[in-house]
RNA sequence: GGCGGAGUAGCCAAGUGGUAAGGCAAUGGUUUGCAAAACCGUCAUUCGAGGGUUCGAUUCCCUCCUCCGCCUCCA
């Protein structure tokens, strides 16, 4: 597949470095709290990546971090008057409770920051012992920018108006001032009061990581000094990612990642996502209005991964009615292959083609998700051993894309309260009576009370009213 | 201010140098006692505005307008 890179602004094509499995690494959530569906966008795009790579045949290694040392998860924590430990694993619980709704493919090879604790001291010690880090007075250490000739590269800093030198002066009188220079960037933190008891031993004394650094000692622990690629949401550009390389290319010598893989944003109304602004979605949330995860799902793939997707609560109800007409599109297919058709493992796409080929150019979700409809309608008078072929086409694409169809409604009887089924039995009998005023009192009453009954020829069904 | 991105029907949203996918909503019809459901249709002479290049631009170039993101630890 081809896909778009942030560092050669070109779109060039996945291709595992060691000839057999592509191995990518992905910046994880920070677990302070619940994760929000802009979180999410960046998850599942990455999650769609990994399963089109494997649909189309390749093997992967996907490495997702958890972060649970920085500042949220410290004064959190210590709001909740929890251990940093404790703290962090209830949210990360959380989390794969969120990520497995969605449909998200648990990683390969989830580490944690404060387990990988030894393996960033070793980093910033070959860093300092390459001249590329320096230890300041309050026992933090730097990673010193101008020795590294390509920093900037990936979020075209050369271009920008910073200039380091000048903010540093500006800033000068500040006493506490540690840092060489201002864009020098910490790689250890030394002790503060306020990280209470949050602090590990190192040769600098006591302290805990920087953020950028914890993915460097990461990525070099699970997938060496050169790797595929690297993912995340678009902000982590810069600083993030920039200084990932500076650290790792530095520390280690490799090329670090050979493609960069940046989500956009999703906003809200047309805006940023905000706590302030009350816009600010978690799953739970959606749930508690009536959607569903794979709702959601749809709607974070229903836009191009590098284009601002607005998100609205309209979408997710369009989204429902859109899984629904997939889902029964499918059951018509499956419906029209016969008790011997049994081709089922076709290894083309059928009428689903366009759609695998949309995936295939720069993940374009969106457009896949047309494909499928469209590809629906082609196989409208499929029959027999084509319509099996279809349906294998069809299914490998969902699974592509990771989405689960609604299965048929069928309600249950048993979960009919006696006195709904009385009122739909009187409403029947007054049909069949043609007293027509009675049967429409008795319907609306079932309305009321959150039921949908459906006539057919010579009975009728009872649904639970979608909200 | 610098850098990056976006403006396509009521909403969400693809795409292309050759004449606008798809979904939702809406709406017409069939069906139904009426509905619902189902099925069959309709639904952008036009792609933020104005210029330019071209046989031809929504697609390339320029200007303008609007919106969004990043600019030191936010996916």
């Amino acid at each position: 597949m081809r896909l778009f890179d942030t560092l050669t602004r070109t779109e060039r094509e996945l291709r595992p470095i060691d000839g057999s499995t592509y191995r990518f690494y992905c910046c994880g959530p920070t677990v302070y709290g619940p994760a929000h569906i802009g979180n999410f966008r960046t998850f599942v795009l990455q999650d769609v990546l990994r399963r089109t790579l494997e649909t189309g045949g390749t093997r992967t290694l996907h490495v997702r971090n958890i972060t649970d040392v920085d500042d949220k998860t410290i004064r959190d924590s210590i709001k909740a008057g929890q251990s940093l430990k404790d703290f962090t694993a209830g949210w990360t619980k959380k989390f794969h409770a969120d990520c497995d709704q969605l449909g998200l493919l648990p990683p390969h090879i989830e580490p944690s920051a404060v387990e990988h604790i030894p393996q960033q001291i070793a980093m910033i010690e070959e860093l300092i012992a390459k001249g590329h880090a320096y230890a300041s007075d309050d026992g933090s250490v730097y990673f010193k920018i101008a020795s590294f000739p390509g920093y900037g590269r990936l979020s075209r800093l050369d271009e920008r108006e910073l200039d380091m030198g000048k903010t540093q002066n500006a800033r000068s009188s500040s006493d506490e001032y540690e840092k060489d220079s201002l864009a020098d960037f910490v790689l250890w933190k030394g002790r503060k009061p306020e990280d209470g008891d949050n602090f590990w031993p190192s040769p600098w004394g006591e302290g805990r990581p920087g953020w950028h650094l914890e993915c460097s000692a990461m990525i070099r622990e699970y997938l060496g000094d050169s790797f595929d690629l690297h993912s995340g949401g678009v902000d982590l550009v810069f600083p993030h990612h920039e200084n990932e390389i500076a650290q790792s290319q530095c520390a280690c010598g490799g090329h670090f990642a050979a493609h960069w893989f940046h989500i956009a944003h999703l906003l809200v109304d047309g805006g940023k996502m905000s706590k302030s602004l009350g816009n600010l979605y978690t799953l739970e949330d959606l749930a508690a209005r009536g959607h569903t995860a794979m709702e959601v799902r749809y709607v974070l793939i229903g836009a191009h991964y590098r284009k601002p997707l607005n998100f609205t609560l309209d979408s997710l109800s369009a989204a429902r009615e859109a899984l629904a007409k997939l889902a029964k599109g499918a059951r018509q297919l499956a419906a029209r292959i016969g008790p011997d058709n049994t081709r089922l493992t076709s290894a083309d796409f059928g009428p689903f083609q366009a759609a695998w080929d949309s995936l295939n150019h720069d993940l374009n979700t969106p457009g896949a998700l047309g494909g499928m409809f469209t590809g629906l309608r082609e196989a409208a008078n499929l029959t027999g051993d084509e319509a099996a072929a279809a349906l294998a086409g069809f299914n490998r694409l969902l699974r592509a894309l990771g989405l689960t169809l609604p299965a048929e409604v069928v309600q249950d009887s048993a979960q009919i309260p006696e006195a709904v089924k009385a009122l739909a039995e009187a409403r029947w009998q007054a049909r069949l009576a043609k007293n027509w005023a009675e049967s429409d009192v008795l319907r609306s009453q079932l309305t009321e009370q959150g039921w949908t009954v459906k006539d057919g020829k010579d009975t009728y069904t009872l649904e639970r009213t979608q909200s």
